[in-house]
DNA sequence: GCCAACGTTGGC
DNA sequence: GCCAACGTTGGC
């Protein structure tokens, strides 16, 4: 079991976007970054654990928990011409994004702010933390998993 | 709106 | 394969 952290800017699509889906469920496409494709191809399987988080907003932070629900499979938005994502490059007998089904999993019962993640020195390494990090989509460890389930009030052990 | 950081592109 | 230029990200 592996644990992540899921960017999303929350005026294009939010935590509670997510919870409003047909089974709480969304593809998550537009991942145009080879390491974070790797990611989702080579580490990512389905019951692993994540955070929704809200970047590029006037208070970025975590409002809860996802789990990954698919195998890492193509992104079809990569072979959409009129898609945002479109990519002329990707062949479809050999895709080169790919995608994973996330689906919300709980609300945190106190949302988790950046600055409160920035105060916590046990969180000092995590990467969403370090400065440049630009990755949409990054591995957490499970300790720093635990600790801001924790801040968020719900218990890692239920999940 | 600013700007640091970093990934990608493309000429050579 | 190098690297400068460019575009994007994301906090502030």
């Amino acid at each position: 079991m592996r644990y992540w952290l899921f960017k999303s800017e929350p005026d294009v699509f939010s935590f509670d976007h997510l919870k409003a889906r047909p089974k709480k469920t969304e593809p998550w496409n537009g991942v145009r970054n080879y390491q974070v494709r790797n990611f989702m191809r080579d580490d990512m399987k389905p019951g692993d654990l994540g955070f929704f988080y809200h970047s590029s907003c006037p208070e970025p932070g975590i409002p809860g928990v996802v789990e990954i629900v698919s195998e890492a499979k193509p992104d079809p938005t990569a072979f959409d011409k009129k898609s945002d994502y479109y990519d002329p490059k990707s062949d479809p007998d050999n895709p080169r994004w790919l995608l994973v089904d996330v689906a919300w999993k709980v609300d945190f019962k106190q949302f988790v702010s950046l600055a409160e993640l920035r105060e916590q020195e046990k969180l000092a390494e995590m990467l969403i933390l370090r400065r440049g990090n630009r990755l949409s989509v990054t591995p957490v460890e499970k300790a720093h998993f635990n600790l801001i389930c924790k801040l968020g009030g719900i218990d890692p052990k239920k999940l």
